[in-house]
DNA sequence: TATGTTATCGCAAACCTTTGCAATAACTGC
DNA sequence: GCAGTTATTGCAAAGGTTTGCGATAACATA
C-alpha cells in the first residue's frame, strides 16, 4: 500500500468520501517537486479532468491540510501545497527576497513550543508554522543599502524615496 | 514632541511626504485600544475624511509597517495594525478559536532567531511575528473532543463528519 | 511666492481565496 | 443491487487585499 492510498483510507476512516477530484489532487500533489502552487495543482487537474473547479482544488486542499496529509506553505502571499512525508515533518523559512522555501527541522522550533506551553498555556499550531525572512544567498548579494532596496521594493512606488 | 510627532518626522527623514491622509490613519491607530481593523480604521478615518479610499488606507498601514512605525497582526486572516511601542516591542500569541491576541515578550524569540542566523545563515524578520494557537480560555473550555470540533469548525460542511 | 518634479491619491479593476446554494454523486443499509 | 441520506461539487458571487493609471498635491529650488 503506497503513501497515497495509505491517505486516502486514513481520510474515509475519518467519515469523508473518496472523490475522483480529492485523488487527482493528491496525486497531482504527491507527483510534484516540492511545494505547489494552487493555481499549477489546478491547471495540472484540469488537464485530466477539464470541469474540476478552482474552489474544489481550495476546498480539497485545506481538508487535506486539515487532517494532515499535505503541509500548506505561504509563499509571497501565496498557498502552496506538499506531501506531509510522515515521519521527516519539518516547517519552512521562506526568503522575502528570492521566495526560496527551505526545511527548518521540527527540532529547532520543540523550545519554544514547550516554552509557550509553560508559561501561558498557549498551545501553538506549528505543524504548518513559517517564518519569512533574507536566505544567505540574498543576505550575500545584497549589502545592508541592497537588502534596504530589496526591502522597498515590496512597496510600490516607494523604492527611489528609500534609496536617495 | 509626542510620539506620533516623532513618527512623522522619521517618515519626512526617509523622504516620504506628509499628507492629510497619513496623519489621519497614525491618529487613529495611535487613539486605538490596541490593534485596530482595515476595515475600523477606514470607517473611522472616514468620518473625519469622507474621501479618503480604502487603497489608500492599505497602503499607508503598509508603509507604516515597513518604517516600523505600526505592527501589523494577522487575526483570522484580516490585518490589523498597532502602534509599534519603541521599547516594549512585542511579538502576537493569535488564538484561532476565540481570535484574542496575547503579547509575546521577544525575549522568547531572541534564541529562536540566534539559531537560524548560526545554523542557516537565515535572518528571520520577527517584527511582525505572530503566532497561531490554542489560547488557555479555549484549551480549557474546549476538551480533546470539543478542541477537535472546533479545529473542523474552520472547514465548513465538515463539522459533522469530524464528530461522529 | 511661483514653478517644476514626482510621490501620493482616488478610482476602477484585478488578484487570491472563501462562501452560498442547488444539483450531483458517494456511501449506507436494506 | 437499489433507494435514501447527505457530503461534495460546480458555479457564481463576495470578501479582503493589491495594483495600474491619470490627476493631484507635497516638497524643493529659485
Amino acid at each position: 500500500m503506497t503513501s497515497q492510498e495509505q491517505s486516502l483510507h486514513y481520510l474515509q476512516s475519518l467519515g469523508y468520501r473518496l472523490t475522483p477530484q480529492r485523488l487527482l489532487v493528491l496525486a497531482i500533489v504527491a507527483g510534484g517537486p516540492g511545494h505547489l502552487g494552487v493555481d499549477e495543482i489546478h491547471r495540472q487537474a484540469r488537464a485530466a479532468y477539464p470541469y474540476l473547479d478552482l474552489a474544489t482544488v481550495y476546498r480539497t486542499l485545506r481538508l487535506f491540510k486539515q487532517v494532515g496529509v499535505v503541509t500548506e506553505v505561504d509563499i509571497d502571499n501565496r498557498l502552496h501545497y506538499e506531501l506531509t512525508a510522515p515521519g521527516e515533518k519539518h516547517h519552512h523559512m521562506v526568503c522575502r527576497d528570492c521566495h526560496r522555501a527551505i526545511n527548518l527541522n521540527p527540532h529547532y522550533l520543540e523550545e519554544f513550543r514547550d516554552t509557550l506551553i509553560r508559561e501561558f498555556d498557549f498551545a501553538p499550531d506549528l505543524e504548518h508554522f513559517t517564518v519569512s525572512g533574507l536566505c544567505r544567498y540574498c543576505r550575500e548579494t545584497a549589502g545592508a543599502a541592497a537588502a534596504a532596496i530589496a526591502a522597498a521594493a515590496d512597496l510600490d512606488d516607494i523604492d527611489d524615496a528609500e534609496i536617495h
